[in-house]
DNA sequence: GGCGGCGATACCGAAACGGTATTGGCGATC
DNA sequence: GATCGCCAATACCGTTTCGGTATCGCCGCC
């Protein structure tokens, strides 16, 4: 599980179609598509139901939304942090 | 910013030997120092000052590593609750 | 039954990654 | 204060991963 894989997952999740998502990401289709596979191959569970007209979340979907966003913003917030020079943690010198 | 890269800087902030930590992981030396010097080079921020004795961790990388760890924790948590059957969010048919 | 839009796949070129071998540099030792 | 040892950093190369273009297959809609 990667954060790109994060990142594609909730961008899927929220646009309900691949191709959209793909737009948004400033990637192509293909490999969005590509990753959501591989996040299902891993997790050994299928996160989305497939139908032609775009992608609807499985309950494993929906749990796993709620983790990646949190993840995300959790990412964020450290990237943010770690340049911030107000330390919350003080050095012995 | 990579779950692989924060992997990799909690080990070597832990071991706070670039080779010991690589040892833990199961990869050899140079692919971690290229990590590290990667996380680094993204945020902007060094993370560690290198000596003749090790890597001894500074301000910037006290702070990442408290949110790295809360980061992998929420992932090893995602992971195991996507599995779990036992859903925590209903689905309206 | 044909058309349009959707995700899935095939294929290929480029980029990222890891490992082995080597370098460079600081610290401890005598 | 020269030498040895341990550490991280770099060079180089083979492999793998990844993204893009082109195409396929499928279902819903008109």
């Amino acid at each position: 599980m990667s954060l790109v894989q994060l990142e594609s997952f909730v961008a899927v999740a929220e646009a309900a179609h691949v191709g959209r998502a793909a737009a948004r990401l400033r990637v192509s289709q293909p490999p969005l598509t590509r990753r959501i596979r591989s996040l299902e191959d891993e997790l050994g569970v299928p996160l989305f139901e497939r139908s032609a007209r775009g992608m609807r979340l499985l309950p494993a979907g929906e749990r796993l939304l709620v983790h990646a966003r949190r993840i995300l913003d959790a990412v964020a917030q450290a990237h943010d942090e770690v340049r911030r020079p107000g330390a919350a943690l003080p050095e012995p010198e």
